[in-house]
RNA sequence: CGGGGCGUGGCGCAGCCCGGUAGCGCGUCUGCUUUGGGAGCAGAAAGUCGGAGGUUCGAAUCCUCUCGCCCCGACCA
């Protein structure tokens, strides 16, 4: 393709409300454009790199037997009610009316349709197991789209269902995914993890997720270099350091209008890790009183997974609950269940007491807690030790790039998905759902992949393998073994963009540098006197000079490796 | 949904506090010169200041409402 026919409107200053790297570069080096909160348009440049994703995960897909089809978008609300989603799901799904009056809505996932065509097309046994895929557009009405392409309404997702007999059935299926999922990644040239997760709303019994490290991302995992644990902080479990207890008696202290760990902490002059951190939630079935150290945070959806839905409980509610003003609860006496992080078993701390104006010191687990559940409900932090192995945990900012889940029978019971087995009896289909998010691909290979001139593409996914720069086009040398190159090059299969724009060398270099061509060919005329052009490799900026007619053979040679 | 910020030629911004009908850089177009890391000079086009209402002789500037966008948090099938 040649550069002067391509749209690729490039910038020389990001949009001023472009914070995230990835959001930045892919906006000022003509990759796509935002329309609205949350949308955006893919320009030529960022059409060819999802479809170079699209591309490898289609192969890897085929590979394991998946079979591509297409679900409508539009949806009908009665697949959505069956499942009880068209309810449980609240303002992040679109819907409207069609003309007759009738419910729909705009697909945020297609469990319900995969599932739906399965309970009318599969049968017997003897149809199982099946893996069904799409590539195809989600839209969700975000509470919050942020980061550019990372969290958008509308976006293309790879998603896949696993419809087998049994659990073993569902096991292979799984484990399918979970390796066609890593050369996905791989191929795509990005540094990932493979992380346990939470099942959360999707149900389940198992669940990976793929995250990519980097800053913009939303999520932390928590990896053990001992084990080679790897969680969601999610549900991480770990063992924090042990604190060193003074040798405390029991016994009440002043502490007037020292309310937060912070005010306690300096008022006592004691460490946070020496109190307990007392913290009322009200649940369904009424106050919860969780415990945590005073340097630990209370993950939610840990405590969500032992009380079910929850909400911090406001002021007025502690004082009825409790008969204890916030700020001064203590985890000694009420008659409410009580859950506590493990940590607290050992050594004694400080706490509230339970009396406006006072904290306690010396409280241990076998005197005060012994009415307790201990469970870990911290959130797992750096210099934690893995529960697993003891060794010392590190906390790594990432962006989720796809996840996998075992379904059971979820979707399948309600949406009456079921076949016949060997004996003629009737069972509901065992289903795993799978996803990837390409254009989350994009982006983690440019968060992972910059620095200050602009994108450095991964090549399995540059939109473009090499480009051709003849630095002056009216130099009819120059030119003359562009045109040769590019024709050659192209004729050999490789994905070539020749930057035939007259414009001045500067200009050239920092749009090439910008879009992130893995290789680059420059043919100036004070090389081109001896003979020679330039190879420069984009990652690394290292310039090789090639005698002309040696080019070709060389840089094809380059470019096959990397394919 | 809670908190914060911002909407002025295509992009980045100034002007707003102390009302007098719009300015800078980049980009774009034309010409000449230049030509290996975002060129120089000369000239030109392009905005009615997110929208509506109000105050005023007069509003980008003040007031009210409203829409949009970004960031933090909540949420995230």
């Amino acid at each position: 393709m040649r550069y002067s026919r391509l749209f690729i409107p490039t910038l020389k200053e990001a949009p001023a409300d472009a914070e995230a790297i990835s959001h930045k570069l892919m906006v000022r080096a003509g990759f796509v454009r935002q329309l609205a909160a949350g949308l955006y348009i893919y320009l030529p440049l960022g059409q060819r790199v999802m479809q170079k994703i699209n591309e490898i995960i289609r192969e890897e897909m085929n590979a394991i037997g998946g079979q591509e089809v297409t679900m409508p978008v539009l949806n009908p609300a009665e697949v959505w009610q069956q499942t009880g989603r068209w309810d449980a799901i609240g303002d992040e799904m679109f819907r409207l009316k069609d003309r007759g009056g009738r419910d729909m809505c705009l697909a945020m996932t297609h469990e319900e349709t995969m599932t739906w065509l399965a309970a009318h097309d599969l049968r017997s046994y003897r149809d199982l197991p099946q893996i069904w895929y799409q590539i195809q557009t989600k839209v969700r009405d975000e509470a919050r789209p942020k980061s550019g392409i990372l969290r958008t309404r509308e976006f293309t997702m790879k998603d896949s269902y696993s419809f087998d007999c049994d659990e073993a059935g569902l096991d292979k299926s799984y484990q399918l995914h979970l390796e066609a999922y890593k050369k996905i990644y791989s191929r795509c040239g990005i540094k990932f993890f493979v992380v346990q997760s939470d099942t959360g709303m999707m149900g389940g019994s198992m669940a990976h997720e793929y995250m990519a490290p980097s800053p913009a991302g939303e999520d932390e995992v928590a990896l053990c270099e001992g084990c080679g644990y790897a969680a969601n902080v999610e549900l991480a479990l770990s063992v924090p350091k042990a604190s060193k207890s003074p040798d405390w008696n029991f016994e009440e202290v002043a502490t007037p209008e020292r309310r937060t760990i912070d005010e306690v902490t300096r008022f006592l002059k004691v460490t946070p890790d020496l109190l307990i951190k007392s913290i009322l939630v009200m649940s369904d079935n009424g106050p919860v009183l969780a415990l945590v150290r005073g340097d630990q945070m209370l993950h939610e959806k840990k405590l969500a997974k032992l009380i079910g839905p929850h909400r911090p409980a406001q002021k007025d509610e502690v004082k009825a609950a409790l008969g204890v003003p916030a700020g001064f609860i203590g985890p000694m006496g009420h008659a409410i269940r009580k859950i506590a992080d493990p940590v607290l078993k050992q050594g004694l701390y400080a706490a509230g007491a339970n009396k406006e104006g006072y904290h306690v010191k010396g409280v241990s687990a076998e005197k005060h807690l012994a009415d307790a559940e201990f469970s870990d409900i911290h959130v797992a932090g750096a210099g934690d030790a893995c529960a697993q192995c003891g060794k010392e945990l590190r906390i790594e900012r990432v962006i989720e790039i796809g996840n996998i889940f075992k379904l059971g029978t979820k979707y399948s019971a309600p949406l009456k998905a079921n076949y016949l087995d060997e004996n003629g009896n009737e069972k509901a289909i065992v289903m795993g759902s799978y996803g990837i998010g390409p254009a989350r691909i994009a982006a983690a290979a440019v968060e992972q992949g910059n620095d200050e001139n602009g994108i450095i593409w991964p090549p399995a996914i540059a939109p473009y393998q090499l480009l051709i720069v003849p630095v002056n086009v009216k130099d009819r040398k120059s030119m003359d073994i562009a045109e040769e190159m590019y024709a050659a090059l192209e004729e050999k299969g490789f994905e070539v963009l020749m930057d035939d724009r007259d414009e001045r060398a500067g200009v050239k270099f920092k749009d090439a540098d910008l879009i992130g061509i893995p290789w680059r060919i420059v043919i100036g005329e004070k090389n081109l006197k001896e003979g020679m052009v330039e190879i420069k490799e984009r990652r690394n900026g290292v310039v090789e000079k090639v005698k002309v007619e040696e080019t070709i053979e060389k840089i094809a040679k380059k470019l096959v490796l990397e394919a």
